[in-house]
DNA sequence: AGATGGCGAGAAAACGTTTTCTGGAAACGT
DNA sequence: ACGTTTCCAGAAAACGTTTTCTCGCCATCT
């Protein structure tokens, strides 16, 4: 420790010495607290203005037992739709003078729990979105983690709230828009295994397959980035599809991309369809038809159950859902055989 | 201080108490260090497991006098220019162990100061992102900020290190892109008042005058946003340019579908151009013609002078210049009148 | 006038770690 | 066998705050 009184960071203590009061006075004074003598938080001010003292947040915190900082996890910094999510979270957060960790795991679900954990320690909470992991990894490490947040997955453990999104309805919402344009046969471009938002797609075109029986359904492999999309277009063309649901709007504008290099014509030809409503699918070429989930608003919302969950840890923990709404727009049309 | 031994989080001491041994042993232990009886290692690791004991980051931050935390502050989460910076800082730092904490300035220059003196007093050091501040209130932040990395930003004081792009020398590249395809009428729709990188194009573009009066360059006013460039169409239709140079990406995608909607031929009427080739400009109808910005690595770069910084604060800071590459797409095309 | 109450400021404990300091025992050399 | 060095574990200080506790002083009430 080489501290030669040269170099070292100026704390209260330096204050209170200079102003010559003690350090309590000099907390108080800085809390903008109650009952302090005019005259000793006048010295104490220009003292702290003399000195530049910049109070330090780490003994703040341990002193106080808080970090005003929660944890945000990702799968995937450059999806739109966890950016939009941070965001949300972000600005909401910094209104109550919170300030926000992330943690992007990189889609390795391995890391996620570990990620999470570490956030953890050094945040008031956490939230997790949209987690790889499997269900028993998530039911064992929620308890540790608490305060937490769940976005686009529930726990059996109702204590933590869940904001999710219907996948399963909206992508039946979609294919019933496709449907009711004339598409008897639809595809259905699939995406990360692990994606728990994956399984409500495929357990909402499940039922939608007993609903309408008549209507042939393909399901393809694929992934949730715009390459993933630009490589099923051969694929796609394979099944004789009509009408194609693609996972995200990433999959689906990569989609678009794939067809209209091999030529084919969209809505002309085939109707593709996204999903989340990303701030660039309405500019595609055509616009892409989307189910539109509010992503911003559940970041909000996931801060709001934060905050609930920071403040009073007895009331009600909330868990919402969010229904998304199709937007039809140019890239579907009537089917034309 | 409601602590009635209950729902008090496990401690080093209540380790050190299980385990029959001192506070200092335990600590030694956990930080994997030399020379401890393996008898008692074996003993603190069990009651550690046993107790579920969970190292408290803050107390740790305190005794160690880092938090292994750097803020970022960017004017705009929405921005994928920022998205993509923020990744790339956020990847390259989990790498050597650190985290990030982000501060939206949401375009609100008054705010950044205070966010980034908040921001700095959580951390061990800073990323300013292109900060709308003035030059006289950077420079004056500067010293209290350290250790600090500007992006997009530089400053006299040749200490803090930057990494900016050179927009000056692009935006003649795309201006010279669109001579060279027979364009003499050129518009710029420019951002930002208060964004550096926005002066720099402009006395790029000036520049460019001198070197080629033959050229016409008419500057309107803009933003940065997809919608600034939407609601232009009109004024830049009426400047009669046949080449326009749109701030940046998104302004020129707004552009792009303003025109659209006009039933101009975009690049049979008009050649459009962009700046910074956000992942989407690939994508656009027609792709948009763009100068690439390596934005992921100077996120990258911009950690690895930070932890520099961090590590021996000696060596030299260094200040990288990029420079953006034209990639000609199908949104400029020969002139036709 | 003396006892009591309130109020405000300083001393000290607390938060949870790491690290220096110290002392005792073992190891080593002469 | 004795003195010196080495090593290791525990005690205590340090990190920079907040907050409780304590004490002295002044005012008020009886």
């Amino acid at each position: 420790m080489a501290r030669k009184t040269a170099n070292r960071r100026v704390g209260i203590t330096d204050v209170a010495q200079r102003a010559g009061v003690s350090l309590a006075s000099v907390s108080r004074v800085m809390n903008g607290n109650f009952s302090v003598d005019p005259d000793i938080a006048a010295r104490v001010r220009t003292a702290a203005a003399e000195l530049n003292y910049q109070p330090n947040a780490v003994g703040r915190s341990l002193a106080l037992g808080k970090t005003d900082t929660i944890g945000v996890v990702v799968p995937d910094l450059a999806n739109p739709t966890f950016q939009g999510m941070l965001r949300g979270v972000s600005r909401a957060a910094a209104q109550d003078g919170y300030r926000v960790l992330i943690a992007d795991s990189s889609e390795v679900s391995s890391e996620e729990s570990i990620l999470a954990g570490e956030a953890r320690r050094r945040c008031d909470g956490v939230v997790l979105c949209a987690p790889r992991m499997n269900d028993a990894e998530l039911e064992a490490l929620a308890p540790s983690l608490r305060p937490l947040v769940l976005v686009n997955r529930s726990t059996a453990d109702i204590q933590t709230p869940s904001l999710v999104v219907d996948y399963g309805q909206g992508i039946q919402d979609l294919a019933m828009h496709l449907v009711k344009l004339g598409h008897t046969h639809l595809a259905f471009l699939s995406g990360p295994e692990r994606s728990a938002g994956n399984q409500a797609r495929l357990q909402g075109l499940e039922k939608f397959r007993t609903d309408h029986p008549a209507v042939t359904l393909t399901v393809l492999s694929g992934g949730s980035s715009f390459e993933a999309g630009h490589g099923s277009a051969e694929a796609v063309l394979e099944t004789g599809a009509t009408g194609v649901l693609a996972f995200n709007d990433l999959v689906a504008m990569g989609l678009l991309s794939g067809l209209h290099e091999r030529g084919v014509d969209v809505p002309g030809d085939i109707s593709v369809t996204g999903f989340d409503d990303i701030p660039f699918a309405n500019y595609t070429t055509p616009p892409l038809t989307t189910a539109a989930v509010p992503i911003n608003d559940i970041g909000e919302q996931a801060w709001q159950e934060m905050r609930r969950l920071l403040g009073d840890a007895a009331s009600e923990p909330s868990h919402t859902t969010f229904q998304p709404e199709v937007r039809p727009r140019g890239s579907t049309g009537p089917a034309t055989r």
